[in-house]
DNA sequence: TCAAGTCTTGACAACGTTTGCCAAATAAAG
DNA sequence: CTTTATTTGGCAAACGTTGTCAAGACTTGA
């Protein structure tokens, strides 16, 4: 690649790109940009990376002029604002943001301490953190603790070496007590759970509504036999469904059967099994409550292996309203969780906290949306 | 809250955050450490930010032989090795990035640009890349142009601004010759694309080899009438499979007929309005291949609401491997691509290059995996 | 015993910013 | 034409590292 640039009113054309190098490197890197001096400004642009203090040399101003007009906080003529800025636009300049960290004390970078990226629940809710960091100036860094605990905390190590200005944590196996320790030392906010002491800074589910909801849905059709697929069994969003699932039942009239709630784990494969361990046991229902819609899924699947039908023979309904769930078999009810929504709330909230606001809690409720798997007990 | 802590041989129980803060700054941060010293360790480590300067004051030695230490490239006595490494446990200290990132001019950060995060096939990608860099010393820093082109252009700003070591790209809407610029000033990889001039850099699936495969998987069966559903029409996967088709269908004697071809977008949708339009117009064929597993799910929608059966009156075949179609109704015969995998070698292909070294390039291909939407052709 | 090495360590100057402070330069007031 | 405000912009010191250079301390062989 050849570089054609002129200065000092010389102008030599066809400089290799090393000849180039050892010039820029003898005259500095500011004296192409000196009065008088006229350079290609693609090639510049592309091959170095420029420094605050390149943008005052070239603007004839001193480094604490450029930075004062970046950041506002200046007083400054307007035409030297002009120049400044001119000469900013024409050498691309892009500040330091390491350098700006180090000196400022602060990274303007959030962390995001996720599980597994490729659950379609996850990944649903950082997407929505990605939207709300957006034009902030903060940028969301994300480290995967892949549900394993001992991975989290390395994560969570990755994370503090970063110096990150606030953490948003979402679900994760840490335990509340590390939590509350974190928002001592940090601006901490946790998504999809509900830390004790932390509620301020918790964005979460009603989840005992939601699981209310779904419920009654299904006795309102006339299902009186329900069965409901927990989660992963020391999980709260399962409980608190499992919860509002019997306070469900005891509205309708419908005593509370013990045998009618089995495990799973959140994933489609529990929700296939359990669904296989009740029909082979001869168990009785008219219709399934999953506490997610993986779960739903799977149970699906194992109906259908059987040749029982959904909605005719057995109502599904789900939780989440995952993307796909809408081009389903037949296509799903379920109780939709907005996660995206969720996420830009988290987002926002960290910033708010960042700034030192104190915004009220909000409350995000799961709604129903029926589709085609449920449908009038028979 | 109240510290309590010793020091020079004095207890003072009972320090107020402030009375603390203020005896921490008027003795300076080591005073604490030095010999004969005691403090309490927890309320110091949740408190304070430890910097290699503290760490050198508190294992009496200078910052220089800390950081040789810590890099490594130290000939040090091993007892004062163990002293410093002793302190740094005892302090929990993290390296700074920033101010290393600064001082080597590298961030040991990868830029990862993505478009939407939220879809499955982008999801599983981006998680093979953060696996690929556990451990690497590098981070990836995600940045998701949100298919937006002017969008794209401002995350790459993003991730220049951070000054980012390398960079990959996935799949996004760029311009070959930007990629191509940028490959020149940055280490670029990129994934799921194949930019000419640059393919030792990129990671992507052999698509007429995997088109190919899936239609041959039909025409064994039988099927003589094959649709195929494109993906996004400029998409050069959706072209190559295209390619892979019509190879298919002409080693099986079969004249291709471009009635049987009809758009999609990659999206659940466009397979549900393709077949629609398909069965309305009353073209007749008893398979379908679609660019994706989204389509095929779309696709088989429609089939179901029109009362046909999959796979007996029509078999369908997908793309993908979504993690999902394991699930659908009948679980989903498809094209396995190894995204996970692809992510992974993307990462592991980047810190190769920057490294220097200049591993060749590796092939992915497409797999079969024939489930139940597929059968013989009646 | 001394010169010439080897080893271990510390001082110091960067890296690219930001910011408090201070000195010109200008404008306003006497 | 002073004196006093007010603006404007430069100097220099950080921030937490790293890497070069050289100074001591200690060996070694003559």
């Amino acid at each position: 690649m050849w570089y054609s640039c002129c200065f000092f009113g010389l102008t030599c054309a066809q400089l290799s790109s090393s000849q180039f190098l050892q010039l820029w490197v003898f005259l500095g890197r500011g004296s192409f940009f000196c009065e008088g001096v006229n350079c290609e400004p693609e090639s510049l642009r592309e091959q170095l990376i420029m420094t605050l203090t390149d943008v005052a040399r070239a603007a004839g101003v001193s480094p604490s002029t450029v930075s004062r007009i970046l950041s506002g906080t200046a007083r400054v003529t307007p035409e030297t604002r002009q120049r400044v800025l001119e000469q900013i636009n024409r050498l691309n300049y892009q500040p330091n943001v390491l350098a700006q960290g180090l000196k400022r004390g602060q990274s303007h970078t959030v962390g995001v301490l996720t599980q597994e990226l490729d659950s379609p629940f996850f990944s649903a809710t950082v997407q929505g953190i990605e939207y709300g960091f957006e034009d902030s100036g903060y940028d969301p860094l994300f480290s995967g603790g892949h549900s394993r605990k001992s991975e989290e905390r390395r994560a969570l190590e990755v994370l503090s070496r970063r110096r990150v200005d606030a953490l948003i944590v979402v679900g994760s196996s840490l335990p509340d007590s590390l939590l509350l320790e974190l928002s001592k030392e940090t601006v901490l906010v946790v998504v999809g759970r509900k830390v004790p002491g932390l509620e301020s800074q918790c964005i979460f589910l009603q989840n005992v509504l939601g699981g209310r909801e779904a419920t009654q849905h299904l006795t309102a059709l006339g299902h009186r036999r329900i069965v409901y697929i927990t989660g992963n069994s020391i999980h709260p969003d399962s409980l608190e469904r499992l919860q509002g699932y019997r306070e469900a039942l005891e509205t309708a009239g419908i005593p509370f059967d013990p045998n009618l709630v089995v495990e799973g784990d959140f994933n489609e494969q529990s929700g296939l099994l359990a669904v296989d361990s009740l029909l082979t046991q001869g168990v009785r229902f008219t219709a399934l409550f999953a506490a997610n819609d993986q779960m739903a899924c799977g149970a699906r699947l194992a109906l259908f292996r059987r040749g029982i039908r959904v909605p005719d023979d057995i109502s599904l309904i789900g939780f989440d309203d995952l993307k796909h769930v809408v081009y389903a078999i037949p296509p799903l009810t379920t109780m939709r969780q907005p996660m995206l929504e969720m996420g830009q709330n988290a987002a926002r909230l960290t910033l708010d906290l960042l700034e030192g606001k104190k915004p009220p809690t909000q409350n995000f409720n799961a709604t129903l949306v029926v589709r085609e798997s449920t449908a009038m007990a028979r």
